[in-house]
DNA sequence: CTGAAAGCGCTAACAC
DNA sequence: GTGTTAGCGCTTTCAG
């Protein structure tokens, strides 16, 4: 598809196209949604250019937060292996949890237009939708996966409330009274702060009165320094179990209780399970989902996208299991 | 840079100079040569393209085997950042150890024409070797990271043989006299075999005879199925020791330490630490290098390449260290 | 083997 | 707002 094909099927000149699909002022109303009509039926990409169809795979970019947690590599893994069973190339990118970033990346994408589909794991809760709805302006098919946003969310995603209440709930039904969690500071990202109001609900629900000195804020990056975390829970002597609301909590609060020998002293129930756990002699227990499920999901989702262009949403909720491994009991 | 400017430099006319980038037939060897020696001096980009020149990032791909490998999404993540603060972008692609998949990905980057320099961790120590003639026939500035060719080696890699040595005297020096190693079958990557070198250098110094029986093989891929390992290390009860020759391995062996509760059985040292490592009850030693440093390394070379690019080759080499953490001892 | 000339798909300038 | 026209950088064709 060129833009000659699509102004010829759209019954307007060829400027007018390209007007639309650089969304530049002055189009009529009447011609743009004309042009968008055919757009949306129609698969339109940069590589019409003569000396570019040589490119035989169809590129699809995959964007995420945090290649160093093994969880977005699973993911990449996932992702690139479906689509190219699919006969799409998979491009890669970091934001490193930062905004600005990811924003550069989808410019990119946008400009070089050489990229037909976009997966991506937001870096922004808030910010972020505007990624999101450049995207859409320029006619790129996107799937959310993980993290969603307040007021928009089309995608693959986990029920992080379920994932918050049934680790909370683990560790009241062995006995815990008096438990904490670690969230992000702002609870910008919708799914932290969804697991965040799961444990409030759990608390709750065994009339359980929460304390302000039971939340510790961290970051959600591996390989950061968790010092201030891990002195500010050993100051906290009262609680006897606790909540980490992502794989990188996880990791250092083991470390922790590794370092300072304190298994007997502190319960922990993850959200989200990561391989290297069963290397870890104290066996946490932690809400669960398939990552590679639902990265297949989501390549299920665009390419459905990507061949019948009509505009719908798509929100696809997996639900977590909790692995009870019995570390969670009182001693 | 366009295809005129090089057109005037090399006094030849713009198809000529079209037909050397896209190694076309028809070109005299003259000719041909006096194109390639602008083209080494300049940097010529399909960016050049009018409608091309928005995009203000110029973009490097970085391919890597395994991103699900934590060793692998370090590097993604480094790389990524270094090039960002230099204002690169980087795509990073999975080739899932297969070499096909590589040479998919790098006929996309050669085709398209939008990126200016490619950072490599080879599939294959053989095959792979066309991957980067391919890149190098078509003007990229390539730079190998981590596993090297048998003629080829243009980039920053691993004393393997250092490392394979120190693992292996380590645990000799603990009084291990009957020591096995776990490698990949064919040894076609030669930072494998090297340890594996470095192994046999070490059992005959310290005059051990090496036993075939003492030689297992197993997957590079983190996330295989490794029973069929686990089971031929558990039929071997004359080890004491064991050197782990990457990540994953040491993975594996030390999941099925932890299954059956064989901690004083069996001494490890790997090669490669992880973060993870610090979960392990074992406090298994093992030798290491700056996988950060590395991947830097990797960027300034590359840079260095795309700006000044008279063809060099340059091999650096990092030491790895010996992290001794005392499990290696013989009880 | 070479380069002039024609052609590609796209964008930008400019009448209307 | 619109379509004509000119222009971009690149490739392909085709004489010589």
């Amino acid at each position: 598809m060129k833009l000659k094909d699509i102004a010829e099927l759209a019954n307007v000149s060829i400027p007018t196209v390209s007007r639309v699909l650089n969304n530049k002022e002055g189009v009529s109303e009447k011609n743009r949604l004309a042009v968008e009509k055919i757009l949306s039926k129609e698969n339109f990409s940069r590589k019409n250019i003569k000396f570019f169809q040589n490119s035989e795979k169809t590129k699809i970019a995959l964007i995420l937060p945090d290649l160093a947690n093994p969880f977005f590599g699973k993911i990449a893994k996932v992702v690139s292996s479906d689509l190219r069973n699919l006969n799409y190339q998979t491009m890669i990118f970091d934001t490193d949890e930062v905004y600005e970033n990811e924003a550069s990346i989808i410019d990119s994408i946008i400009t070089d237009r050489d990229i037909s589909g976009v997966i991506i794991c937001i870096a922004d809760g808030k910010k972020s939708l505007s990624s999101i709805e450049k995207l859409k302006d320029h006619h790129l098919p996107v799937v959310m996966l993980d993290r969603e946003l307040e007021f928009y969310q089309d995608g693959i995603f986990l029920d992080d409330f379920k994932a918050g209440f049934l680790a909370t709930e683990a560790l009241i039904k062995a006995g815990h009274r008096e438990i904490g969690i670690i969230t992000t500071g702002p609870l910008d990202l919708k799914n932290i702060k969804n697991r965040f109001l799961g444990y409030q609900h759990a608390l709750e629900k065994y009339n359980i009165i929460p304390k302000k000195e039971h939340i510790f804020s961290s970051s959600l990056l591996l390989n950061e320094d968790f010092s201030s975390l891990k002195k500010a829970i050993h100051s906290s002597k009262s609680m006897t179990g606790i909540i980490t609301t992502n794989n990188a909590m996880t990791l250092a609060v083991l470390e922790y209780l590794n370092e300072e020998n304190l298994f007997s002293d502190l319960s922990i129930v993850g959200i989200g399970g990561f391989d290297y756990l069963s290397l870890s002699q104290s066996k946490i227990s932690y809400v669960n989902w398939s990552v590679t499920k639902m990265g297949s999901a989501a390549v299920d989702l665009l390419i459905k996208k990507i061949s019948d262009k009509s505009s719908y949403t798509q929100k696809i909720i997996f639900e977590p299991d909790l692995i009870l491994r019995g570390s969670e009991k009182i001693i």
